[in-house]
DNA sequence: CGCATTCACTTAACATGTTAAGTATCTTCG
DNA sequence: CGAAGATACTTAACATGTTAAGTGAATGCG
């Protein structure tokens, strides 16, 4: 056994210049915490159809805006241009997805759900929009609607640090 | 009586047998945005100081523990161990941690930041500090506190499926 | 004691996150 | 027109996420 810090409680360790706040308690922990508490449902299921978490979004956003630009598509599945790239390289190999580029503007190019790519997503949509429901019920659809209304905000007042948000309780 | 939202009202795209909701309203894409927006303030600074964000959280989890064993820091960092063995073997080859074989049972090693490592994270605390400080005062204490206990909520529902949560009044 | 099993990591392999640099195309303006 | 700059991606390089397999050390049990 090695010598311990003075063992009081838990806040002061004599190594720290700084106390900084309790690590597992910091909102970056958290949100990674909740989020990926979300996601192990998820995640079995999709590798089940060989899919993965971003290789999904795509073809939902793909899904639902019949087709778009790469770089639309990136704002839309939240994902960085080069992840999208390599990504959408693989899923036209795999025929789920389909490119052409723009007649009026050579650099962009049009991409679309495929034929195969909408038949994998129905049949992955019903048991995620189950695991979902789920998890609704789970947690409670009143909390998880008023969950994302706080994210959107804390999304919404770090992004635009001059919008005033409507916080207003405090000083 | 929990009934399936009858799909007649948001059934309107031709190439969809399944409604899915909304894309960008997805619960993981809520946290993945608002985790973003909160770890987009705070890389430039630790990029300044050749830290990365997993790096930063495992110096922060050994700062507050003295020591500790791979497989009990992974679960404080929220690492997995092929992340964290690759990290460790960077950090230690920067000489910002130490590691020595436990002597009681050769398999553990027992990881500790190094001198070198606290004058790194003293360095850094006080931008981190106040960075988080603007965030809080920017979102709201009060809001902010409301909100990690959400999320603390939804991942232990999601963990104990038997734990019954408070869920409002569904039966 | 011997050997299968478990445990605590570590390596490997593939996919993505992240930043910087590259390429081809379009636009602007002299 | 034509060179400089902007735009829409793509590649490259490095770090991490994720799963599976490997390695060496304890443990359990006959």
């Amino acid at each position: 056994m090695t010598k311990r810090p003075a063992d009081s409680a838990n806040a002061s360790a004599p190594t720290r210049q700084v106390p900084m706040r309790d690590f597992s308690r910091s909102l970056p922990m958290s949100l990674l915490r909740a989020r990926e508490a979300v996601m192990r449902q998820f995640r079995p299921k999709l590798r089940e159809h060989g899919l993965t978490e971003q290789q999904w979004r795509i073809l939902r956003a793909l899904a639902s805006i019949e087709a778009a630009e790469v770089t639309e598509l990136a704002r839309t599945a939240f994902l960085l241009g080069p992840s999208l790239s390599r990504i959408l390289r693989d899923l036209e190999a795999r025929n789920l997805i389909e490119r052409k580029t723009a007649k009026a503007d050579q650099r962009r190019s049009m991409v679309s759900i495929s034929k195969e790519g909408v038949k994998l997503m129905a049949s992955v949509a019903p048991s995620s929009e189950a695991i979902y429901a789920e998890i609704t019920q789970r947690f409670g659809a009143r909390k998880l609607a008023e969950l994302q209304e706080m994210l959107g905000q804390l999304e919404l007042c770090l992004a635009f640090p001059d919008a005033g948000d409507d916080v207003t309780d405090e000083t």
